[in-house]
DNA sequence: AATGAATGAGTCTTCATTCAT
DNA sequence: GATGAATGAAGACTCATTCAT
């Protein structure tokens, strides 16, 4: 139904018209086939991403992918195990690349509220910076079928001990709820998918402070959230 | 595919078989007619409820309802728009039964913290009660497209203003964060959420604790918190 | 891909347009229904029939049925479950009415030889007045995936009791071979199939000698059977 | 979708690794070359001939021999002109080594009741031996399209004027119906066939006499044929 | 000569919706 | 008003075959 030549986007990508300036090292060709498979999902990935995120898990098609990809049906395929298992991908994908920024952006050395609150503002940042993939991670994953769900529910989970760190640092410790962890972090879910749906996650810093709030307030009491947020906000 | 008869329900339900015996008041009929397609409608939703809750929204077929509820198809399209129609009628129906119940068991007169205390207690009863429609409700609404996803952040948006009594009750309003009622509705939510795709909510009182510290002790406190933990479990 | 508008075809079958002269005996009318529903169904086997038998099990699709039985997809998966049922279907209707046929002609007064002659010609008439039909019930079922094999199968082994009787008759029971039925059965479906492969099953008269040979000369005799062959052809 | 390095395995089978150790006799290399594939289109030819039988013709891919064989599709298609092909050539394969095994062990000096008994047992033998290539040749080439279906009439074609030398044998020549070879062949294959399918040829002696009975009993008469069952069984 | 990634026509199947009865 | 047969667009997925490397 839709699609035509990809078989050239690798002629393209090799550059192989003017032949003489390729390398002629042999060996190599084999590696650079698999450097452009690589090159192939992530395109695939990406464009799929893009869908996903437009048109909503549901209504998206294979076939949609595959225009947007400029692939083949049977490529799509022959990469995933179908439509399903291309949005998990995404996600998985999306989430490492969020993960990734977060890490990279971290002051390991500083203490744990530069850490958190660090962190937060790199989620904001990327957010900002990429809303299709975060409304992919954030809002689609939850209608994209059990599995995706469960591995959404999943992912939520491993972030309940990162949060229990602030636990630790809470000068009011004893007195918080058990399910602290919980109901901050589904809250902070909430608050962003809310914000995210209405468009309103274009300047990161215009939220920091409303994300501070919610995500550490709790555990580190009011005049420790300003601080950061104060901190945060001038470099 | 399926389904027989249904004008035969009418019938038996009208008790017609021996037509010259049939109340022959004309001026009656229509509310009778009117009695019975209520009571019509409020079948078939009950249906639906049952199917959605258990196949969810996007597995479930108009046809699969149709069997459920014992009517023709044609019946179906006349008392809803389609399915996603249907499947909000079904949602506005639990959410208004859950809301009278919660109104019913209402202590009016009592000082508010005891009215909320009370709301969330019978909010957890219902759930207890109805889990399939407590998970059309919470979880499937979430992923029926778009309007449903609109009219449940709506419900939730109305929320809101409940809960901001809270804040002024609260002896510590001067230092709550801003968005603190929303960061607290979607940390009940997905904790309720959680708990109810993982069965873990049949017993009301199990919880109550869990649920007053999300809800309420950001606003009240512990000490004040656990007070009406503890009343609450007594009566 | 293809087919428009069938519901004309009930309006046509139903004689519809001059409305004065419909039969008005409204309580007939589900009865109508129902046999236009049987004969609908059997149009699309006819259908169906046609087109196995022209092009192959194989190679025929759902889509080419439901162009040549003049309907939609969708009426045709609500009446058989897919293509191989749809053709077993098939199958169990040409079967039933070469039997019926064959027990329509049957001399059922007339001593056995006389029977089984009367039951492999009229065979050797339906074939030649309806090769379609008698190609799809002796070569397409061949193909047609093994539940078609099976039922195939299941279809000779009900005809070897049938033939056993002609070793009652047989003069010289004691020396003929344990399987004979089988190999004999074996030998006509062959000498059929080829016949037919082969466009060669014109005329049943043609054949009717060699049936007889094949089928009936091992119990009988040659005396016997040309006394048969002869017998069968004037009348 | 599946197969890797199968240069590898050339490699492996020329013991090339160690390139400048090579036999450099250049003349020699196309003579191994074609040694080579010859054993190549071997090696494919039989995980095609287990692969066919064991899945069907329809239900097989490309890949499922492919894989099985160990090269590559496009290797496959230099090989064969595709599946069908592939399977023509499987079929031809499976039948001269059949053939071959029972010249082999044919008494050309005996008589030929002598030689067609042994002719049968061979076959029953080489059955048992190889109930995969046997299926392929009785069962799978008769649903395998019409090209292969025409191959198999072929085939049995040929066996008639083999069969005819019994008639020539035959004490009742002249009593003998004119289209017997054609009826026994065709007994004789349906007889094989069923006993396949339920998996029934595992000892060919068990089925030896049934066999005489079918394909000899007919021509030589039940004395002759029981004396040549009794021979059959000694040796 | 061998490889296997890419292709995309072709297949089956589902299901929301319509409308003549 | 109720019925349910009919529709057919739309979707997911397969696999024989090609061809640049």
């Amino acid at each position: 139904m839709a699609q035509i030549g990809a078989r050239i986007r690798y002629a393209a990508w090799m550059g192989t018209l003017p032949e003489h300036l390729q390398p002629i090292a042999v060996g190599q060709r084999p590696l650079e086939r698999e450097v452009y498979l690589e090159h192939q999902r992530d395109r695939v990935l990406a464009a799929a991403t893009e869908v996903f995120a437009k048109r909503g898990y549901r209504a998206t098609t294979v076939d949609h992918i595959v225009v947007a990809a400029q692939i083949g049906v049977g490529t799509f395929y022959g990469l995933f195990g179908g439509k399903e298992e291309c949005f998990l991908a995404t996600y998985e994908r999306v989430l490492a690349d969020f993960e990734q920024a977060v890490r990279a952006a971290l002051p390991t050395e500083a203490p744990f509220p530069e850490q958190a609150c660090s962190a937060l503002r790199t989620l904001l940042v990327q957010i900002a910076a990429q809303p299709l993939r975060a409304r992919l991670a954030l809002v689609e994953v939850q209608t994209a079928g059990p599995p995706a769900l469960a591995r959404y529910q999943q992912t939520i989970d491993r972030l309940i001990p990162e949060l229990a760190r602030a636990r630790e640092e809470s000068p009011f410790a004893a007195e918080l709820p058990s399910r602290l962890e919980e109901a901050v972090i589904g809250g902070l879910l909430w608050y962003l998918q809310q914000r995210l749906l209405q468009g309103e996650l274009k300047n990161p810093d215009a939220h920091l402070e409303d994300v501070l709030e919610i995500a550490l307030e709790p555990f580190l009491g009011p005049e420790e959230t300003a601080r950061l947020a104060a901190g945060a906000r001038t470099p």
